[in-house]
DNA sequence: AGTCAAACCTGGGCGC
DNA sequence: TGCGCCCAGGTTTGAC
């Protein structure tokens, strides 16, 4: 579940490792995870490239090369890059591995398969979906409160599922979306028209609080989570209420209550969360 | 437009 | 001891 703040945090950690390395060779264990373009252009195009820049959009990773080409990397649920400067043995779920010079490689291991890998000419990002319709970045600028407002315009739809969607703000995920909502007192199901000025502000503070707060902990490592060099990150030990469901909430001590909205595990408190009139857990 | 569900994938936890 | 079941979740796709 590698969300902005974990995304981040790889490439922060990576960059000084990765800046000025040339792509000697790559090898690809599962050519599936390559989305674009095929396998065989893809290795062939990447050979001899070497990492100028890296950037983050959203939850992908962007390794900008020489030659117009960019790399994309998204992580998915349970992706991993791991940057290695000698020789160890792979562990179970390797599936690429960018080898550099003086040993040194780049790997990506995803227990699912999930993960996501492009090579596009750079700012052309028509093969990546995802990445072309993203919205603002929330730690950006860019994301005024009266952006924020103009997304909320017109809205009729529940608080959860919009802050999960890529293409109003992007970066936040599942975890940091219960974390934000709670920190806001807002109810998950909580319809955004019937949001007051004093709520939206809430809201508005408590996404980028949040994500900042996570960024500086060096994201959350709940599940298998680790850092472009095998670092744990810290923002687990401020988790409120993600992955608490049942345990008593840190402010009136009622059990967290655990469901799913929009498909997706949700765990809130009945009480601190205020929801419109219709819902109830 | 919103809401839901299925698909992708594997490991871990559970009940029996 | 092991089997079968369900769950975890980011994103896309398709149905209603």
């Amino acid at each position: 579940m590698p969300e902005l703040p974990e995304v981040e945090t790889v490439k922060e950690s990576l960059k000084p490792y990765l800046i000025g390395q040339k792509i000697i060779k790559t090898k690809v264990h599962v050519g599936k995870l390559i989305k674009h373009p095929s396998e065989n252009l893809f290795v062939e195009k990447i050979a001899g490239r070497t990492i100028v820049k890296i950037a983050r959009r959203g939850k992908y990773l962007l390794f900008h090369l020489d030659q117009n080409l960019t790399l994309v990397i998204h992580l998915r649920m349970t992706g991993q890059l791991l940057f290695f400067t000698k020789k160890a043995e792979y562990s179970r779920h390797t599936h690429l591995v960018f080898h550099f010079d003086s040993q040194r490689e780049l790997r990506f291991i995803d227990v699912r398969k999930f993960g996501l890998i492009y090579l596009v000419p750079t700012g052309n990002w028509e093969a990546i979906q995802g990445l072309k319709q993203l919205g603002v970045e929330p730690l950006s600028p860019d994301f005024t409160l009266d952006l924020f407002r103009e997304l909320l315009a017109g809205r009729k739809g529940m608080l959860k599922p919009f802050l999960l969607n890529q293409k109003g703000i992007a970066g936040i995920g599942n975890l940091y979306a219960d974390e934000i909502l709670f920190r806001s007192g807002l109810h998950p199901k909580r319809k955004i028209n019937t949001l007051d000025t004093e709520e939206i502000k809430e809201l508005y503070g408590a996404i980028i609080n949040t994500l900042k707060q996570a960024v500086l902990c060096r994201g959350t490592s709940f599940q298998n989570y680790v850092d472009g060099c095998g670092e744990l990150g810290g923002f687990q030990a401020h988790l409120q209420v993600y992955g608490r469901g049942g345990k008593p909430c840190i402010y009136c001590q009622i059990p967290l209550q655990k469901i799913k909205v929009a498909g997706r595990g949700t765990v809130f408190c009945p009480c601190c969360q205020k929801a419109g009139d219709q819902e109830r857990g």
